[in-house]
DNA sequence: CTAACATACTAAAAGCCTTTAGTAAACTGT
DNA sequence: ACAGTTTACTAAAGGCTTTTAGTATGTTAG
């Protein structure tokens, strides 16, 4: 019933278990003979060494772990993860890692961290100072925080404030008043006094110096979507509709929440962009194919990917280098949905 | 530099390494003092039990792998794969496991199943008597079957062959004979013998059988994209128009090939659906949102994610019950790109 | 006052592998 | 024919935890 151990093989091949270790890991210091018998062996009783036994003894499992800030089918609700992932993936294709995706168990970055076998982590959405963050440095386990601020880890982050002023200011310049501010609820946010710069409030900060310097009121709080996810942001429409909110145009602070501002505005009737101007923050895959093709903040996500991934593997390997703290620029990308 | 072991804070906490094992598994063996005291010096020196020996010991790592066909990063140019981590993942975060994504390292599944410290795996697109599947039968970790024929284990499915017909039969009633039909190119069917049923030939039987029953011929292979994504889809219909091509109607064995189709048809300056219809397979969240919205074959992606994670979960603990093949129905979902 | 039993804790084994240090045999050179 | 080396292999330790079986103390009951 049990898994073969290699005890069974190197008894069945006549060897000791060193043999047969040796076999797989370092052939050359056994006779050719002897390898092929222990391989042929390893072949009919469907051996292949213990990965946990491995990893034990090597303290490398060979995977590395991302850290979503919420349940991972939430996460996966915003298109921003597929292209994340393979950017991700990218370096672990190339390393031949296997990528774990871990969310909060029970509530808790630290337990999800010190439960999951992988060898380091990317650390989504949670910056540095953030208490959940704070205790995985006494931790022995490298990481790398992505949209977060850090100093003493390394971390990737893209100009969030700069492109949402720019998104917000091409808005502005065409003389709207009556915008709607669209945001996210970051799940991790909640446990932690303000100022915690989450990228949702990165940005907002962003908007919010443009209104300023367009002499434009910003108004009570944004609106707040409850997922950052096309239904999160297709309620939240609805929502303001609800209100009696009849803006001209919607800042959304992710392109998720914007495909859902169109969804809502096409169930209702409302032209975009002709009654109402739409931007998202991202420019995932997805934002060049809606309809009406989206304009929005480009960030390189899969870039930013990559960059976390090579940046954890340096950590784990290399690991003495000063940790380096990247921020990746945005470029404003005008498409359909804006006049 | 290393890891704190159990042995560190039973010395510091002038305990055995089994009083502190014990504060963590089984407090109440010891009396609440100890327990506190163990507690707070593990605190202070940022102990946590070593997830691999735990993993050695137990055999349970407390992940479920999901072993794709192909490189990771390509495999997530397939909008397929969010919503179906979405599923799978809804069952991970109920029951507190991380997702580990693997891929065939070193081109075999065997290898990647074998060295990743997952606990059981989905393996997606290639069935039971695929040569690289077989031999994982003799290994005793336990696997589901997505996209492909098993009896041997258990396995979920949806009615390709029927989802596809009714899709082919909808173009073909209105007239079209000159259909260009599109499928992808199955990573791992390279290495096989037909008739292997992966999808995209089960798909394809789909369309042959409809043109056959409307007496159109079937002419060559279909187009094949190199990669089963937006920018494959794209590629492979310019390359088409190259070649001279000018179908009426695209049949699409996935909706990634579909919006390339769209995308393409753009740049070129074909209308949708008036010059050309075009048709997917997946009924993916984008294509609700495509321009123009895409008419597909609604097959439950999150569904299947879910009761393929349900049907690993039950095998793992559970173990003895037959294997189930579930197989989830199709339905065609008429949107815009179509008459 | 002793047998029976909890209580609070520990020593040692088990889980499976890799690696280090070492042995026995075969070979080399003189 | 013998010291020195290489080759082919093995025993045992180590990596970190959990668990089983057991010990020492204290408590209760007869």
């Amino acid at each position: 019933m049990s898994r073969v151990t290699i005890a069974e093989v190197a008894r069945k091949a006549g060897v000791s278990p060193t043999a047969v270790s040796f076999t797989f890991n370092r052939p050359s210091e056994l006779s050719p003979a002897t390898v092929r018998r222990v391989l042929a062996v390893a072949e009919e009783l469907g051996y292949a060494p213990n990965p946990h036994a491995k990893a034990l003894h090597s303290s490398r499992a060979g995977a590395i772990g991302m850290l979503v800030p919420e349940d991972i089918s939430d996460a996966f609700a915003n298109p921003f993860y597929a292209p994340f992932v393979r950017g991700v993936g990218s370096i672990c294709d190339e390393l031949d890692l296997s990528l774990m995706v871990v969310s909060p168990h029970e509530g808790s970055l630290e337990k999800g961290i010190t439960k999951a076998p992988a060898d380091g982590f990317i650390v989504l959405g949670a910056g540095e100072k953030h208490p959940d963050v704070s205790p995985l440095y006494r931790r022995r386990v490298p990481f790398v925080i992505v949209d977060g601020d850090a100093e003493k880890a390394p971390s990737v982050n893209v100009e969030d404030e700069k492109g949402a002023h720019e998104a917000a200011s091409r808005l502005l310049a065409r003389g709207h008043t009556d915008i709607l501010v669209m945001t996210f609820l970051n799940p991790r946010s909640q446990l932690v006094e303000a100022p915690f710069h989450d990228i949702a409030s990165r940005r907002q900060s962003g908007y919010m110096r443009a209104f300023e310097e367009h002499g434009v009121a910003w108004g009570e709080a944004p609106a707040e979507a409850k997922q950052c996810s096309i239904e999160g942001g297709d309620e939240r429409m609805k929502a303001a509709w609800s209100d009696g909110h009849r803006p001209t145009a919607v800042l959304c602070a992710a392109d998720a929440l914007a495909f859902g501002v169109l969804l809502a505005a096409e169930k209702r009737g409302v032209r975009v962009p002709e009654d109402l101007e739409v931007v998202g923050f991202d420019d995932v895959p997805e934002a060049a194919l809606s309809r009406p093709a989206l304009s929005t903040v480009r960030q390189p996500i899969r870039e930013k990917g990559r960059i976390a991934a090579r940046l954890l593997t340096e950590a784990l390997d290399g690991g003495g280098s000063s940790p380096r703290s990247i921020v990746l620029p945005t470029e404003w990308v005008p498409r359909r949905t804006t006049l």
